[in-house]
DNA sequence: GTATGATTGAAACAAGCGCTTGAACGGAGG
DNA sequence: CCTCCGTTCAAGCGCTTGTTTCAATCATAC
């Protein structure tokens, strides 16, 4: 047998989860698909829930450790002052453009798109708690590059680059795929970047009136 | 009874659908919350997937039309000129957020956020032909408020500005609800408005060369 | 070469699924 | 009163689900 069961186990349910959701797609589309028996998943993971935490554990670590690594990276660079927008959206941005192969046949991306919308409360509850550091990490470094700008509305404005983000890898490849549109995943993650940037600097809202006056 | 079968199964299907998904929600979910028979179901919609169908129509038609009218308004107002960018954005990301109720105990606008991510690639064809019209009207409204922008580039940021939105609609109840954020939907519109109008207006990628030289 | 502990296999478990059935119900029209 | 027809009901259909069982198999160590 060329790889271990276990890593076949991963391989598949990651690409089939991507494709049909963690509810839709059963153990036993999985096993079949990697040649294995059914009862395996059990026996190397537990239940099928654990063996959703460790395909994302698998991919999801290593994204937000070059995270960390990035920005640290950038706020070195910065020294004292304030870091530079675009470097600290782009620290958070490629790591998951990067973690695989090419659009489209790449499992982890599109679940990574799906998972941000599919489980229930519980697990969200654990999938935040896997980033709650890096948010606050990348929180902190923007609220230091966008000084003026209340931290209410950063946090709002950190949510709508995280669905962009987590949209563009979810539809991103369907559209490639269809021909709508024909990009290098390189352009793609270039101009969420850009995008992201501008929406970040944009003007801030004045609907309430703010707690330190602007 | 105070309201009839179909209108208590349709209630009751669109705020578990979006609270658990599609696939994770039972009809007997459903009709037993619903106080109705399983039965029922099947015999006002036909099946689990009709009833699915006519949940998102109920209220994703209105949606695109008063979309429409909006973007009308702001045609019109604009006359021969281009149309105001951060018009055109309100106008098509406004209506969902107007849809219904408060935040929280809204089920359709976590159905919305959710559905955009969690079915089968069927479903999505299905899904993106309702919004084919609406999606060609504001990208050539878009195209005119930013000419300067290849419209392969404006398709990817409408891309961004979708999930930003989708993505809003899924987690905003929820972080509201924890507390981390106190916002009147109203103002995290207006700061979608204006995050997604400075994102749209971002300078162009130089990624690849432009067909029409830039 | 045989004992040992980890892994795999075929089969079955109870539970839940979407959907169907055929009888019972209830109000309107003749 | 009775018929009719749209609706509701309890029950059960065949099937799939995640999980378990326990024997068979494997690689390794003595």
């Amino acid at each position: 047998m060329a790889i271990d069961t276990r890593t076949r186990i991963l391989d598949v349910a990651e690409r089939l989860f991507g494709e049909r959701g963690f509810p839709a797609t059963s153990l036993r589309d999985i096993t079949t698909e990697a040649g294995v028996n059914v009862a395996s998943v059990n026996y190397h993971f537990g239940s099928k829930e654990a063996l959703l935490a460790e395909v994302l554990e698998r991919r999801l670590k290593p994204i937000n450790d070059r995270r960390l690594q990035l920005l640290d990276a950038v706020e070195a660079r910065a020294g004292n002052g304030p870091p530079e927008l675009e470097a600290v959206i782009r620290a958070f941005l490629s790591p998951p453009f990067h973690s695989q192969g090419v659009w489209g046949e790449n499992g982890f991306q599109r679940l990574v798109g799906r998972i941000h919308s599919e489980t229930n409360e519980d697990f969200r509850a654990t999938f935040v708690k896997q980033f709650d550091h890096v948010v606050e990490r990348f929180t902190a470094a923007l609220h230091r590059a966008l000084p003026d700008l209340e931290v209410a509305d950063l946090r709002w404005r950190i949510l709508f680059m995280v669905g962009s983000m987590a949209f563009t890898m979810s539809w991103g490849p369907q559209l490639v795929a269809r021909g709508s549109t024909t990009r290098d995943p390189e352009d793609v993650l270039e101009s969420l970047v850009l995008y992201a940037a501008a929406g970040m600097a944009a003007p801030a809202p004045m609907g309430v009136p703010a707690a330190s006056g602007r």
